[in-house]
DNA sequence: ATTTCGTGAGATACAACGTACACATGAGTG
DNA sequence: CACTCATGTGTACGTTGTATCTCACGAAAT
């Protein structure tokens, strides 16, 4: 049965493009995005708190609420917020953008650490600053004689592989810095015991024999690097671009 | 300064491994974890919260945290009980190997959407199951010629791509499901207000004609397959395997 | 057969969370 | 000066994860 609550709500975005017609207020979505994204990078994304977001802006704890439905539209908003930095260059070739795609990403990602926190369905929406990321992409693979599903199948697989490494780099980091950990070496001996226990029982001698000889364990930007290079070359391979 | 609850705690596996002294008990975290997982799978991830899993298994609220050191744990348990259905066919060569790991995968996200749902932290715990999944997948790639660290490259590419990937299909079916929407078509009917809007802005020229002239958009399948063969083309160019 | 003891489950309670709802307030307009 | 409506306040409710105390029962010991 259908509910009343099916009624196409006006989007987050939609109302925000028009300005509000009394211009003098203290709060504004603009401001709780800066305030939470800003809490969320100094503490974690469990930081961000309805209270703790209004007492960061000097309000009361309903007060954002005028603004936004609920916390959802404030991640959606911090989201938002923190892709306008996120710009590709014009003028390059189509590697060399989905090149600059998945660095830009990367980089904004470990400015952002909570970004990769989110849940897949917030990361879902559309937001215009996302929106226009992915026009510079798109408008990047046209011309090279891809017919449109092809170009997103590029698009969505470069992105996916992105996201898919910056979700386990992210993890990592976020896991030392809630731990208060400095680096991946004390992770290693944190997390040693368990992982001894794991090869004493002898059912991993491959992984084990990783963990003996490898010597880029650590190295995380030649990991998101070799993996792209693969990605990259298998696109150029298999369209013949 | 150092905490007294550094000391390090015996992993949840480590516990199990090791039958209970008197094994009469009503609870176990085997049927936690098939609990969970149930009402995960029927309900999804946000259906599972203490007090109805207690009351699933006909218990108290607190009773699991006899064997569960919180929540945490329970979606460690539930991770790795699904993972037991998941291995990798011995003997094929490492491109099979892989495609088997990557359309493993995929079938077993879909089989339990929450998967996708779980946070990044949670998916970095190595359980027992996943393990085995990962120790099969590195030793397919054994005896190529690869040192440890291109092995392992290999792996997490593919492991990224399928993240990636998988993160951005289940999305998109639980919000399907949360919403009571049968197909894509419903979703499309649902979200079109809003994307009429972005594309009136006029500033997604590239996307809006993709919207327009695309015919796989709602073949998911082969849009994992499409990225899948860049990933492995890609690895087959630069290791030259 | 009775006592002892430890383990597993129950009961209660608390702080923190998201948010619904009714009210106060203060600037702009007549 | 009165009216009005957008904007922020105060209070409260239901739900969550989980700490802590208590109780029951089966096995081992006397």
């Amino acid at each position: 049965m259908a509910t009343e609550e099916d009624k196409p709500r006006e989007s987050l975005w939609e109302r925000l493009e028009r300005p509000s017609p009394t211009p003098r207020q203290t709060l504004s979505p603009q401001r709780i995005a800066a305030a939470a994204a800003a809490v969320a990078d100094a503490e974690g994304l469990e930081a961000i708190t309805m209270r703790r977001l209004a007492s960061e802006l000097g309000v009361a704890p309903m007060a954002p609420y005028r603004y936004v439905a609920g916390k959802d539209d404030v991640l959606e908003l911090m989201v938002d917020h923190v892709y306008a930095d996120l710009r590709l260059p014009d003028g390059l070739g189509w590697r060399e953008t989905m090149r600059a795609l998945a660095l830009g990403t990367r980089d904004l990602v470990l400015r952002h650490l909570w970004l990769a926190q989110l849940s897949p369905q917030a990361r879902l929406s559309l937001t215009p600053n996302r929106m226009a990321v992915a026009e510079q992409a798109l408008s990047a693979l046209d011309g090279l004689g891809l017919d449109a599903d092809a170009m997103m199948s590029v698009f969505r697989a470069v992105d996916a592989y992105v996201t898919g490494a910056l979700n386990y780099e992210s993890a990592v980091l976020n896991l030392l810095r809630e731990h208060g950990w400095s680096d991946g070496g004390e992770l290693r001996s944190e997390l040693a015991p368990q992982m001894i226990w794991h090869m004493r029982t002898g059912r991993y001698p491959t992984f084990q024999r990783y963990l003996r000889t490898a010597t880029r364990k650590d190295d995380a930007h030649w990991q998101f690097e070799s993996g792209l290079t693969y990605v990259l070359d298998g696109i150029a391979a298999e369209l013949g671009i």
